[in-house]
DNA sequence: CCCCAACCGTA
DNA sequence: GTACGGTTGGGGG
């Protein structure tokens, strides 16, 4: 080293602690592993050693080392046993990290510092006088007050996490005394966090005070006398032996003997394949990424290196220790603990012993924020831009924000964006804590005032709609800064429809999907309850109820603040309870692959919509009233009364009262039943009342569900229909449609199936139709693994006819079509949990013989009642089933003492699998849809999906080609994940109206 | 205005 | 026998 050089100098135990409680909660995705602290360690590492320069440092390193505390036990305890004692151990979450920042500093190829009996900040004041006597300039990476006295002309110290830079005059700003006098100021002051007792009752105020008067401690302590104020004065006089250890304690000794020399931190180029070895161990993608193109490896052919991990027990002490030198911040604020940490290893042993396993780290984290309280009076709303910047920094800088819009419409296609919330999280400082805060950026609410159309005025102190917006796109657009909202759809497709594509998500509602479907609902207030023991405000606390409610943009700012802070800040909070289950509970790949892609998947599709003809569904209207109405006629004729056919009360009193049919069955709260099964029995009989019923229900359910309500949807200015699909609605996986549902559009009778003729290609497009083939029974065959059936789908043969042969000895050849029929309604019944109960209703036959044709079955399939035994086994034991994927279906009443419900939920759990695997294979071909397409160069896009089914619009000189293109991506959609023992098959067709192309 | 039961459309 | 959502009637407040 030569003058003119510049060392710096990182206190490592400092910076984990620090970066530990600023950086959210960050875990390795693949088995949980604690790296916020690593994270923030190697991103500030990577940027002193690049861009020095461009930070508040303002100059380029020519040496490098990373400084760490060894032991708790050092000489300092020899002075005063009492020094550092009442140290909590470090938080769980902390304890592996403490090694994995010295692989960090190896990994980066630099001087990696420690020395027993010694501090830090001895080595680092050894060191920081060396270089300074050479002539060299040094940096000191902290901001901890105990290195003040360092400062000097050439010793400059840099709080990496606030970019600032501390001097001479930075420490006389904070203190009132220039850095050489900062070890009398703290031998007054002491240190609580350290046990450093220093003088009772004198703060910084007080010593800068009487160091400005005499000078330094020494006079001051000689001349004690002079003090005028008496209480003072007798203090001071009476823990003088206190002050001078404490000044003791607090000097940092120059002379350590070193092992390292000044010479070998001289910093040497990285080594690209082993610095991005241990990123990838990490799973930090983008800072893998950085590295690669800045040294210009090949990232791709770099093994992750092995890393190893000391989860908490087997941690040694130097490791564990080093975090104990730099706690002050943490211990500050957290209740000290009884047992101070004796040796090396005590804070080993005060750790539980398997307290850092994923499942316990979750665990610790749900327990932190179970009841924690939430401070709903510290929100609030973002009025200017400048504040609104900063926010935005500050999710930049954590890399984490809770993210919620608040807009005019539950519909996200008639959504006018009124405001958005933020949350900011930090680590806390408590151990597993987290302190978070939120904000609401007002943008379109009005005063209430208004014209007769309606609208207000836009009221003051809200920062324009498009500066906002250009403003926070970027953070929203960038996948290294991860948002976290509940049900991301929406937001999605509101802000995608506002001019900004959200990259880089998570979404609480789907975590609690896969984590918990099955076991309630998934809404925002009900997790809030449930994890957070925190009751949000209702939304119609806000905007009203009934005829009184206003859309959001009426409510008053700051009514909305409250309500949208919350929002955003709940939001966050559930994320840090439900994230870390997701590995613990080995779902994260569930998640991942079958959830979190589809978001913008469908986001797409509700935006995209589809084609409804308005003149077809208008003209279907007119012949469906015609119809009903003739029917209506007959029917009152023959009731000799007129009455409602549409009350079914109403209906029973007819039939069964006044005109005394047998009555078939009654419902549970003990009226006739009138189901389209009794009047079709009533009918066989030769009754003409119950079959004009029959069909005077069906062309009304088709006038008032379909042809009339249809048009309805259709959206003003894209005049196409978008339906909404829901991700987390179903036990078993599958995607439900509402509003309108686009997943019931009839297709059994003649009469229904027009409808779907209304639903057409835009001009120049056709529909392509694409569905699986006896899905659910593929899959059937595939996990219960039967041979015959394996075989018949091999083949191509038709299973309902291959099952009536294999159970009645009929050959396939010929077989009269009440047979197969038969075979078909037990392939069904089979994939519902069979009854034979059920098996007899479906089949009207008694049920009797319904046992024997499953007695039959099972006889032939042997295989499929090992597989419904074994999966009631399994459910009765874990409450929940799985499906090929890993996707859980939780089934808690499976074990209910109540034996209709017991068995309802064994029927339940054996379909479960059977289809939420199905789900799962066309989740996954959805998820891939579009690149396939892109690849082959196609224009079709995905518009509905109707759970076998996709449907597409595609240029009609595309069709061809699509069809082909898309089968092949469906029916390879389970691999490589699941080699399927039956192939897919997918049957897919092009034509003008969704009616001819299925 | 809200909720439930009954009924029925789909896979 | 599984999984959904929408419409209607009807009763409650």
């Amino acid at each position: 080293m030569k003058k003119g050089d510049h060392l710096f100098l990182v206190d490592g135990s400092g910076f984990i602690f620090r970066a530990f409680h600023a950086i959210p909660p960050l875990n390795r995705k693949s088995d949980g592993l604690p790296v916020n602290a690593v994270s923030g360690f190697c991103n500030m590492l990577w940027k002193l050693l690049n861009d020095a320069r461009d930070t508040s440092v303002g100059v380029t390193p020519t040496h490098f080392a990373v400084i760490f505390d060894y032991s708790s036990k050092t000489f300092r305890n020899e002075l005063y046993d009492k020094y550092k004692a009442h140290r909590p151990p470090p938080p769980a979450d902390l304890i592996p990290q403490f090694g994995l920042i010295r692989e960090a500093t190896k990994a980066f190829n630099l001087p990696c510092i420690e020395k027993e009996g010694y501090e830090a900040d001895d080595l680092i004041a050894t060191y920081a006088r060396q270089a300074e006597a050479i002539g060299a300039d040094v940096t000191i990476i902290s901001s901890d007050k105990d290195l003040m006295q360092l400062v000097t002309a050439n010793v400059h110290m840099y709080d990496a996490m606030k970019d600032k830079q501390i001097s001479i005059p930075e420490v006389i700003e904070k203190w009132g005394v220039p850095p050489e006098k900062m070890i009398d100021m703290q031998a007054m002051t002491g240190d609580s966090t350290d046990n450093v007792p220093g003088i009772p009752g004198i703060g910084p105020k007080t010593a800068a005070q009487l160091l400005e008067e005499f000078g330094d401690l020494d006079t001051l302590l000689a001349r004690a006398e002079e003090i005028k104020q008496v209480k003072r004065r007798e203090t001071i006089i009476a823990n003088r032996e206190l002050a001078l250890i404490s000044r003791q304690l607090v000097t940092l000794k120059t002379d350590t003997p070193v092992d390292v020399p000044l010479e070998e931190m001289e910093l040497h180029p990285q080594d690209g394949p082993k610095l991005i070895g241990f990123l990838k161990a990490m799973e930090f993608t983008t800072l893998t990424r950085r590295v690669a193109e800045k040294t210009g490896t090949e990232a791709g052919e770099i093994e992750p290196a092995n890393v190893p991990v000391q989860w908490g027990e087997a941690a040694h002490g130097p490791d564990l220790d080093t975090g104990e030198a730099g706690a002050k911040d943490a211990a500050a604020a957290t209740k000290p603990i009884a047992a101070a940490p004796t040796s090396s290893k005590s804070a080993a042993i005060d750790a539980p012993a398997d307290g850092f396993k994923p499942a316990d780290l979750a665990a610790a984290r749900a327990a932190a924020f179970a009841g924690k309280p939430i401070d709903t009076t510290a929100y609030v709303a973002i009025r200017d831009i400048e504040t609104l910047k900063q926010w935005i920094a500050e999710a930049y800088e954590t890399g984490i924000v809770g993210f919620d819009t608040e807009t005019t419409s539950l519909d996200p296609m008639q959504a006018e964006l009124v405001g958005f919330s933020l949350a900011i999280a930090d680590n806390g400082k408590s151990p597993d804590g987290a302190n978070i805060r939120a904000a609401y950026v007002p943008l379109g609410h009005k005063d209430g005032v208004g014209d007769l159309l309606g609208g207000g005025g836009l009221l003051a102190g809200q920062i324009p709609i498009r500066a906002a917006l250009d403003l926070i796109k970027p953070l929203l657009e960038d996948p290294a800064v991860l948002k976290v909202a509940q049900n991301m759809k929406y937001d999605w497709l509101v802000m995608k429809r506002h001019g900004v594509v959200i990259d880089g998500f998570d979404d609480t509602m789907l975590m609690s999907y896969v984590l918990d479907a099955g076991k309630g609902n998934h809404g925002m207030d009900t997790l809030s309850e449930r994890w957070l023991g925190h009751k949000p405000i209702a939304y119609k606390e806000v905007t009203g109820t009934g005829k009184a409610s206003v859309t959001f943009d009426m409510v008053p700012i700051d009514k909305a603040t409250a309500y949208a802070a919350e929002d955003a800040d709940v939001t966050l909070r559930l994320w840090m309870v439900l994230k870390p289950r997701l590995v613990a509970e080995g779902i994260m790949s569930v998640y991942e692959r079958l959830e979190r892609p589809l978001v913008a998947v469908l986001a797409l599709m509700e935006e995209r919509g589809i084609s409804v003809d308005r003149q077809i569904l208008s003209r279907l209207s007119g012949e469906l009233a015609q119809g009903a109405a003739a029917l209506e006629e007959s029917i009152q004729s023959l009731a000799g009364e007129p009455f409602n056919p549409g009350s079914p009360k109403q209906l029973g009193d007819i039939l069964f009262g006044k005109m005394g049919l047998p009555g078939g069955s009654k419902t549970k709260t003990g009226q006739w039943s009138t189901s389209a099964q009794v009047l079709e029995d009533l009918a066989a009989e030769g009754h003409e009342l119950p079959r004009r019923i029959v069909d005077w229900r069906q062309l009304t359910k088709l006038k008032s569900t379909y042809t009339d309500a249809l048009p309805g949807y259709i959206h003003p200015e894209t005049k196409r229909v978008h339906t909404s699909y829901a991700l987390a609605a179903t036990t078993t996986g599958r995607l439900s449609s509402s509003e309108p549902n686009l997943q019931n559009i009839p297709v059994r009778t003649a009469e229904g199936r027009k409808i779907r003729t209304a639903f057409i290609a835009s001009p120049g497009n056709l529909l392509v139709s694409a569905d699986y083939s006896q899905i659910e029974l593929r899959v059937l065959a595939h996990v219960a693994d039967i041979p015959q059936l394996r075989r018949a789908f091999e083949d191509g043969i038709d299973i309902h006819a291959m099952t009536a042969s294999e159970m009645f000895g009929v050959p396939v050849e010929g077989m009269p079509s009440e047979v197969r029929r038969r075979a078909k309604a037990i392939n069904f019944g089979i994939i519902y949990g069979i009854s034979a109960f059920g098996l007899a209703n479906q089949l009207s036959i008694a049920r009797g013989e319904a046992g024997d044709y499953i007695k039959k079955y099972f006889e032939r399939f042997p295989g499929i009642r090992d597989y419904m035994e074994s999966t009631k086994a399994f459910a009765r034991e874990h409450g929940y089933v799985e499906t090929i994927f890993g996707r859980r279906a939780w089934y808690p009443d499976i074990r209910s003492s109540n034996p209709s419900l017991k068995a309802f939920n064994e029927r339940a759990a054996i379909n479960a699998p059977i289809q939420g695997s199905a789900a799962d294979i066309i989740r996954r071909a959805m998820v891939r849809m579009d690149g396939v397409l892109e690849e082959a160069k196609l224009s079709a896009r995905m518009l509905l999906q109707v759970h076998d089914e996709l449907i597409f619009e595609v240029p009609e000189a595309e069709a061809e080609k699509t069809i082909a293109v898309v089968t092949k991506a469906m029916e390879g959609a389970a691999f490589p994940a699941i080699d399927m023992k039956v192939p897919l098959k997918v049957d897919a067709r092009a034509a003008h109206n969704w009616d001819e192309a299925h």
